[in-house]
This record gives structure tokens, C-alpha cells and sequence, in this order.
DNA sequence: AATCAGGTTTGATCTGGATTAAGTGTCGGG
DNA sequence: CCCGACACTTAATCCAGATCAAACCTGATT
């Protein structure tokens, strides 16, 4: 079948997918009916954005919640003389913009896609619609919410009180399971997509990031490769890192 | 009539409230009917902390979420150093600790009184029921965690890329009403109960939080008397501060 | 009035991380 | 095989803000 949407033809073919069975998988989402599902459905559209792509920007209105679904975005503000500080990188599964549905305020951060992406716009309204309908979500969408803040919580901790060294570590180490590593087993990390990027987003300099790493591996904790962190000394690495 | 609570004889004498009457005025619980408060007034208990006193320990289990009713109280983080961070200050009619009934974490920061302080705790289970009741309060309850969030973010922003000087101008503008000030009307901000507090919500140090103040006083902007600071120039501490 | 204890200010010095600038891969395209 | 673009590293210098160390209030207590 070809595809019908005009506005892809110029565009490389685009994934399809389903989008009751996607958003059946995100959390948020999981446990509802098939009617509750074709409802939020019924207010989704996809939006395709490629890398380098604004999807929101500072200052926009807000009129719904986005979900990735394949890609990568980041979220982030820029200063009045244009620098530039990455608060959250979203992956698939995850998603971004839903506490300024509950607020009548723009964005303060802009979306942007790290590479080429796809997201799910949930309209507001279906949203706030099912909230009156089902207490199950209005409390999975709590939770959400209350992770959220708890996380950014503990950023705030991590910019507070803990130094360069510490941040990168705990990055490092931020996915890496309790059990990981004890049988010998190695643990890689992937820095995709870009060293800047992180490290904007652990509010240092490319340069300073990049002489940590130095650091780090010169103490036989790491090993660099390109994009890839093997950890070669896991429990000193949590020791060092607190 | 004497006091009946043993504990308290050897206290100051305590104000006492109608606990439904009070949190009638706390916006979330506002627009609630008599018999809804009534189930969240059963739930709810009196908790009186002394200046200094800790109300809740990181690591804590949460067990439902405080509101101040009189004093003032601030959350903060401990390094493993033993620096202290202090996220924010709670004021009368403002609460915390919401977000931990809707995940299952323990305590990352720490609630202690800045003042002699009374709080309302309001039982997570009650809560909890309420939200499958009412679907008002849900909303609510999203746009209170919502907006907490959206705040949080403001002040990653300020913490990353704003200077001393203009983290100090931000707090210092941050209660002045956007009208205040036009009709000549001296503008006060209150620096209770301490400088040293503020510097560190403020993520710096008291010396320098204390030469930042003097140079603005310096540059006529402001007037510093103890506590109290007078805005001379609000127009133009509106502009030094972005 | 004298004493004391916080809280605050002032001054001198130090430092983590930023800035600037010059390399060094490395990979896709011509 | 070379070129240019981009992503990253390395090295030298700089600076906002921290740290350390005194003084200095101001209000409460004796």
C-alpha cells in the first residue's frame, strides 16, 4: 500500500505504527479499557520531527502532552544571551509536557528532537475528560507526576551539593541495576547521542566532562570508546561516587 | 478551661484552630462539601514543632503530607559532608510532601521549623480515598503537584544560568505584585527569619548573599535595614534582573 | 551597664570549573 | 584518496563565588 499522506512524500517512509497498542505500553496508559484507549486515541496525532526539529519552544501555549515513541528529544532553556542548559533528555516510552496541562501557562523549556523522532500529541482535553471519567488514571497520572518532581528534586540536589566528578558518576550509574556487574558480567554505558548534550544536561562544560572522563578512566574505573563507558570497577565507582 | 495535653503544660500556651475551617482555606481542599472535609478533618492532626525542631528526616517513610498553619518551616538536603541545601521555604497555608503518598519513596529532604511552628498531617489513606470520590480534588491535586513542578523547573533555570546578583533580584521581585510600586507606594520585602536561610534557598553563601545585597544598596537600588529591604528602583531592578 | 550569643558584614585569599583557543580523530561524500 | 564538517580532546588562562578569618551588630540575659 502506498502511503496516502501528501506530506510525506518527500520524506523518508516513516515507521507505522498502532497507536492504541503504543500507548497501551506506556504506563500512564497501561490498564485501561479498550474504550477508554480509543477515546485518548481519538485525540492523538502523531508528529514526526526530524533531528535538530523544534517540536515546542519557550513560550508556547500548551495544548496536550507529547510521548516519544522512537527517537530522541531534548528538554531544555536558553538564557537571554543564548546559552543554552538541557534539563531532561526524553527516550521512548517516556514523555514531557503534562504538568502544563494542569496549569494555564506556556512552556518554559523548548523540545527539541536529538535525532529523528516520533511523538504521540495527546490532546489536553481527552485528557482531562478521562481524569472525570476514571480515578485509576487520575492517580497513575499523579504518580507521574510525583516521580517527576521527585527527580528533579534530586537534580536539584545533584547541581547543589555534589561536584562535577559526582554528577557524571551518578549518571554513569543512574541505570545501572543494583545486581549488574557481580558476576563479572561487564557494564557498558551509551552516551548517545552526543557528549555536549550530556553534558549540558549535568550543567557542565563539553570540555569539563570530557577531562572527567579522562580522569576516571586514567583511575582505572572506565573505559572510553567513542560513545560507549565500560565500567571496569563498579563498586569503587560507587564508593567515589557517594 | 486548662490544657489536657500532658505534654503541653510545660509549653506556651497553643493556639488552637478549627482544623475544617482552616483547611477550607487551603486551595486544594477549597470547594469541598461539609461531609468531604469532614473525612479529611478525621484524618488530620495538629503537630507542633518548636524553632529548630525536625519535622520529618530524609529517609523518613511518608505517611501523608503537612500543612503550615502558623510559623514557617524549610525543606532541605544534607551532602554526606554535612553541607546543608535548603530547597524551599513553607510558609502558613502552604504544604509539602504530597508527592511521596503517590510513589512509595521515603524522605530526600528534610522539614524543619524555622520558627515555633504548628502543621496540620493529613493521613495519605484519606487522601487517597478522596481522589476516587472526587474528581475535583484530583484535578486539584494535579495542578498543586503541577505547579510545585513548574516552580522547581524556574529554579533549575536560575540555578544553572543565572547569576548571584540576579537570583537574589528574582527573590526579591518574586511576591512584588506586577502593579506595585507605579502609584510611588514604597515596596518592603521581609528577610525573615534570617539571611542565612535565604542565601542558601538561594544556592550561595551568607558572605556572599550579604556583599550582593551591599551592592545594590550601593548602587541605590535598594535600602537594607536589618531584616526589612525597601526597593528604591523598582523599574530598575526589574531590568537588572532579566 | 556589662556579658554573651547569634546573626551579619568585611576583607584577604583560594579554587573548581568556565573560557578561549588550538589541536585531533573520524566519518560520509565527492 | 582527499576534503570538509562535526564531535571531541587538550592545554593555558581567567573569574565568580567559596572559604577562611576577623570584626561588628543587636537584642536578650544577668
Amino acid at each position: 500500500m502506498p502511503d496516502h499522506d501528501p506530506t510525506a512524500i518527500a520524506r523518508k517512509s516513516r515507521p507505522q505504527i498502532r497507536i492504541q497498542a503504543f500507548l497501551a505500553n506506556v504506563p500512564l496508559f497501561s490498564e485501561m479499557s479498550a474504550d477508554e484507549l480509543d477515546r485518548i486515541a481519538a485525540a492523538t496525532l502523531p508528529v514526526y520531527a526530524q533531528k535538530g526539529e523544534t517540536v515546542c519552544r519557550t513560550g508556547d501555549p500548551c495544548t496536550g502532552f507529547h510521548v516519544v515513541v522512537y527517537g530522541q528529544v531534548k528538554l531544555g532553556f536558553t538564557s537571554p544571551q543564548g546559552i543554552e542548559k538541557v534539563v531532561e533528555i526524553i527516550r521512548p516510552g517516556q514523555s514531557f509536557g503534562e504538568a502544563l496541562m494542569f496549569i494555564d501557562k506556556p512552556y518554559i523549556v523548548f523540545a527539541q528532537a536529538l535525532a529523528d523522532t516520533m511523538l504521540l500529541h495527546v490532546c489536553k482535553h481527552a485528557v482531562i475528560e478521562e481524569l472525570g471519567r476514571d480515578p485509576g488514571f487520575a492517580r497513575r497520572m499523579l504518580a507521574g507526576l510525583s516521580r517527576r518532581l521527585h527527580g528533579l528534586v534530586r537534580d536539584v540536589e545533584a547541581y547543589t551539593l555534589r561536584s562535577g566528578a559526582e554528577r557524571v558518576i551518578g549518571y554513569l550509574l543512574r541505570d545501572v541495576p543494583d545486581g549488574a556487574g557481580a558476576d563479572g558480567a561487564p557494564v557498558e554505558v551509551n552516551l548517545t547521542p552526543g557528549k555536549s548534550v550530556i553534558a549540558s544536561r549535568l550543567n557542565m562544560t563539553p570540555e569539563h566532562f570530557s577531562r572527567i572522563l579522562h580522569d576516571l578512566a586514567a583511575g582505572g574505573l572506565i573505559k572510553v570508546s567513542g560513545r560507549t563507558i565500560r565500567i571496569l570497577d563498579l563498586a569503587r565507582l560507587r564508593g567515589d561516587g557517594g
